[in-house]
RNA sequence: GGCGCUAUAGCCAAGUGGUAAGGCAUUGGUCUGCAACACCAUGAUCCCCAGUUCAAAUCUGGGUGGCGCCUCCA
């Protein structure tokens, strides 16, 4: 299959270390409030890449950390812990708050069907990795101690900028507001890997060190507990594309500094999923989580929807209408899948079947084209060949897209005509009047009591299995 | 300021040299007590300019717009 690899710019065959084998790694959240809908489309779409790989017969093992330790309170580096502050405006501990939306994540990872990783591992189960390789790149002469801290050396690398041809000169330092230059740095892009002088009086979670009583770096974490289970060789490393530079881009120069060789093969950046006025941040317009969209009655599974109608890597503009728009197609996909379910099944047609399903691993095969992938979901049922055919095609795709079609059809054959049970009993009585109205060809009446429904907040229609009522 | 990504119909979007897939919406029609559903039909010369070529949305050069990164937001 063809990546495209943000090292090389360029789409290149996956060719795993191992062979049958791959080794990925995915930066996981920080848990310090919800994930938002943006943070969620990058963990969907790797999520389609690593059950992609599974599909093709590879044997995945995936680990993602959870960054429970050393965030800020604002994206400038002012202010409390992240993680402190969010205990404090919960009255909980840093660490209940940490497993609190460490939970949250999951539970909406799981709405959205997003398989879990092989490896979860906090951050803060791994201070002891942290100082040991830190403690191996000063030995090696890779890390400095100045100020207090404990700083990487960048000007020992024969290449630090992987990922853009960046120029030292040209960079601008304190770009964001209320970032300062650290004088203790001997060149621009060195980073701490190791703190113990903090700006901050009441960071909480502290560790002894070597080097004095601390708390690690930004970047230590995910080299670290990428390599304490994957070992010295990384097959995919995933993230959202602006952590390119600097994040990964640093976790790259500590973990060659310290292993002495390449670390990672391919790296699979996810682009944003902007709103009108771009980058969707927790901090800016209306903060958009998957319990938001729920409670706005979407199904969580039609925002992964519409996240694979797009590719990966292009931009994503997130809108209401847009998400309608995803709606209004994932719906009429199921109902044709529902219709399928219900239809005279036949034999399943090999031949036809190992055709269409060319389509699928064409477009997934091409860089994870999901867009080409939902084409192709939508040749399947427009194809001339048996129902049975049609929907072992599609519960196989589906393997891979997970977007609980043969289920979500199922549902619709299994409810009953006429919607009762959680409908209030006056909705229910103007129901029945209405349908002895239509019995007695009173349509005057029957639309008066449909207005009435409706002006109730419910909707009501004739579909082909009966009378469907629901709220709006 | 530097670096990277990107620009296709109202919207989402495929397409990487041979005369523009698919989906949603729209409009018209069939069906139905009406409406909805379903089914059939319905639209673009591809941001602009110049170049290469028998042939360009696709390659090259130059613009313009959008997004991202530049010390930690996926």
């Amino acid at each position: 299959m063809q990546l495209y690899n943000s090292l090389s710019h360029k789409k290149e065959e996956f060719v795993p270390n191992v062979e049958g084998k791959v080794n990925m790694y995915t930066c996981g959240p920080t848990v310090y409030h919800f994930a938002h809908i943006g943070n969620l489309r990058s963990y969907i779409m790797e999520d389609v890449l690593e059950k992609y790989l599974r599909y093709v017969g590879y044997d995945v093992k995936r680990v993602m950390n959870i960054t429970d330790v050393g965030h800020l309170t604002s994206d400038g580096d002012t202010g409390d812990d992240k993680m402190l502050k969010g205990a404090k405006r919960e009255h909980k501990t840093v660490m209940e708050i940490a497993k609190y939306y460490t939970d949250a994540f999951f539970e909406d990872c799981k709405k959205l069907n997003i398989k879990r990783p092989d490896v979860v591992e906090p951050a803060t189960h791994c201070i002891a990795d942290f100082i040991k390789v830190i403690s191996a790149l000063i030995e090696k002469g890779y890390a400095y101690e100045a100020g207090g801290n404990i700083y990487f050396d960048t000007s020992k690398l024969e290449k630090y900028y992987v990922f853009n041809d960046f120029k030292e000169e040209d960079l601008a330092v304190g770009v964001r507001e209320g970032v300062e230059e650290d004088g203790n740095k001997r060149n621009k892009a060195d980073f701490v890997l190791w703190f113990t002088k903090s700006k901050f009086d009441d960071q909480e979670l502290k560790w002894d060190s070597p080097w004095g009583v601390g708390y690690p770096g930004w970047h230590i974490e995910c080299s670290c507990i990428s390599m304490k289970h994957l070992g010295e060789y990384l097959d995919i490393h995933c993230g959202g594309i602006d952590n390119a530079f600097p994040h990964h881009t640093n976790e790259i120069a500590q973990s060659e500094a310290y292993l002495g060789h390449k670390w990672c093969n391919y790296w699979f950046h996810v682009h944003h999923l902007n709103t009108n006025s771009g980058k969707m941040s927790k901090s800016k317009g209306e903060f958009l989580t998957v319990s938001l969209l729920e409670s706005k009655g979407y199904d969580p599974v039609i925002y992964r929807f519409f996240c694979l109608l797009s590719h990966y890597r292009k931009s994503l503009v997130f809108s209401y209408e847009n998400l309608d728009n995803a709606k209004g197609a994932y719906e009429k996909l199921v109902a044709k899948i529902a219709q399928l379910l219900k239809a005279e099944q036949g034999e399943v047609d090999k031949a036809a079947y190992d055709k269409l399903r060319e389509g699928f691993t064409a477009a997934m095969d091409n860089d994870i084209n999901t867009s080409l992938a939902i084409t192709a979901l939508y040749d399947v049922l427009k194809a001339d060949t048996t129902p049975a055919t049609k929907l072992a095609l599609i519960a196989d795709y589906d393997k891979v897209l997970s977007l609980s079609l043969i289920e979500k059809a199922k549902a619709v054959n299994e409810k009953p005509a006429d919607t009762a049970e959680e409908l209030p009993a006056e909705i229910l009585e103007l129901a029945e009047q209405r349908k002895q109205a239509r019995k007695d060809k009173n349509f005057a009446l029957a639309d008066e009591l449909r207005d009435k429904i409706t002006a109730m907040g419910y909707t009501v229609e004739e579909t082909r299995q009966g009378t469907v009522i629901k709220k709006k």
